[in-house]
DNA sequence: AATGAATGAGGTTTCATTCAT
DNA sequence: TATGAATGAAACCTCATTCAT
């Protein structure tokens, strides 16, 4: 019942919505060079030309997608934050978030978690800069923490964010859970893996 | 004399090398979809229709590529390893080989670290396959390093090649040195990061 | 109240005069076929679908253009007749009335005196003959003239008129003033040009 | 068999010379916007892409067929003064092969002479340039003329031009030769109208 | 070994217009 | 009186590819 209401009241809503849905669809599986409006628009159901009423080209769709993801995404590692105290213990929980979001929590967060397209400038520089707004989030959660002196938190932040980012490459659902791989990842960056026995060489 | 020898010997094989430089550098630029025969033509110096006298199709180029692409960072990361020994050292020498390459070595490297472009079935399932026989170097590194017990090799290869590889979305020609980065990924591997009196939380 | 009385009687008129302002504008910058309804409607200063409140069809917006120029320019042609006399002095009158507004006038002037736009059937011959009508005022005034024997009044006031109307191409608001044109064009049809001592060859 | 070796020595040229004479023919029909690209390739019995082997776009051939135009009609005009004395006798022979080459000479030459499509900056200043380079023919002609003193020779070429050129929204072929109507007038404006004994009021 | 010329399919986008509200 | 949303058709143009030479 409220599931019914909730229908009606968003319907004005909803043709943007599917649109953006579709797009991102689309941009994770294909690429943006490879998917056409026609693709997308049929993915929306409805026709090319409709999309046109909602955005005013491809570019404009691709960096709303980003907006849509990178909100998503902020909320979700953000929120996983509150309440956890301890700066390893946020760290983790910060990754199991970015994770789980990039490998379970739909398209939209793949679609702005990818090497960034090939467009012009004005839209680059757009989605470059939500991005950073979203890691800032990792820089911060790494200067709360008491690294060994002369620790680059710089490459490690960028080792760590590298890591899991590209696991989309190589991650089948099923298998592992994402939040078992943030935890490893964390773990062997804290721990360390040289056998207290065996030396460094 | 020696000049006329080089040049009539070296004709045939130029222009294809030039051909395959030229995609393997549009590729990496614009991405596969979005690089166009008539541009890659342009960059060869040759007409559009004089592609297809070299290769049969566009895939087939990127199937080429990736060809010459993986037999040389192959070559680079497998010559590294000769004479190094230390299971520990051999992994950063590895690595250092593999980053420098990728990110100062030129196109070829880079078009085969990417995420792989969405073409069909027998090119993808081509290049996959020449890729994992490359990444058998690093499951073979890995295999001989004595971790501590439930340490996941296969997690722990993906992470680390997934840091290097997200590695040319960040990386800026000049400033910090692709040698130093290596070293810096395997250290924090190696040697974990967590103070020793400051906890693990 | 005067003011309330006024809006609402100036309501219904000024939206569709602002329309119609806005269609003769583009059609004289861009062309018939160049002008777009999304054009002439942000021109106006509303949705492109609101013009099919006072227009059926943008082919109806050119005739109704053309309707509202002849009408204007017809009454200030036939308007500065008025009280001239003496048939040279009549034709140069109303030769600079057509010239200063075709040339100052405004919009819906400069919108009528262009080759006809590539319209079908009807539109067509309606605006023709909306224009011949017009151009009857200049048949009227040649015939008046006592002109030497031989002298042909139809490919003269066809001269008159191409040379008035195709002035539009040249002329810069700003340094002569139309009626110092039209002024030269008149003389110089009534007085001839051939210096007396010069012959004509 | 003349004919026969011409046919086999045009080829090369021949579907060039087809697409700007079909895309001549439309522009000068239905006007630039209005001409498509489809309507040209099909008038020239080629596909639309196949326009795009000879011309970079549509704007490149609105250029080549002024180009085409002028070059034949500033021969025209030019050829036709070799031999020709006296200054009157001159301007009315390049009166008459304009007006020929205009309203006879086929499209190449009405592309030319209308009012200048709108089309963006470099193209229109181009065309603009060479056109002002064709009327130059008629700024000399007007010059060797011993005209009364304070006639003024700029106003009376666009007169006389605008005279001309505005023919073609009147011209029917099969009645008055263009010859005739070139003849007429130069008499008016060499000779006058004025009856000697009726007075210029 | 290369290319001039062409093409069918499809790309993004704009068009005039409709219609329920 | 006006418009938000949509659409089928068509706009210009680019695509990978072909083929005779």
């Amino acid at each position: 019942m409220a599931q019914a209401a909730q229908t009606t009241t968003d319907k004005p809503r909803n043709k943007r919505a599917q649109l953006l849905e579709a797009a991102a669809e689309h941009f994770v599986r294909h690429g943006y060079a490879a998917s056409s409006m026609r693709d997308i628009a049929a993915g929306a159901g409805m026709q090319p030309a409709s999309i046109y009423y909602h955005f005013p080209s491809k570019v404009d769709l691709l960096v709303a997608v980003h907006e849509e993801g990178l909100r998503r995404i902020t909320q979700a590692t953000a929120g996983a934050l509150i309440g956890v105290s301890g700066p390893w213990t946020r760290l983790e929980a910060a990754c199991i978030a970015h994770l789980t979001a990039l490998l379970e929590g739909g398209v939209f967060f793949q679609a702005v978690m990818r090497e960034p397209p090939d467009v012009a400038g004005e839209a680059r520089s757009r989605i470059t800069e939500m991005r950073d707004e979203y890691e800032a989030i990792f820089v911060r959660l790494l200067e709360d923490i008491d690294f060994p002196v002369d620790t680059d938190r710089h490459d490690l932040r960028l080792m760590l964010l590298g890591a899991m980012n590209w696991s989309f490459t190589w991650y089948r659902s099923g298998q592992e859970a994402p939040e078992s791989i943030a935890r490893k990842f964390v773990a062997y960056l804290r721990d360390g893996l040289a056998a207290p026995l065996s030396g460094r060489d």
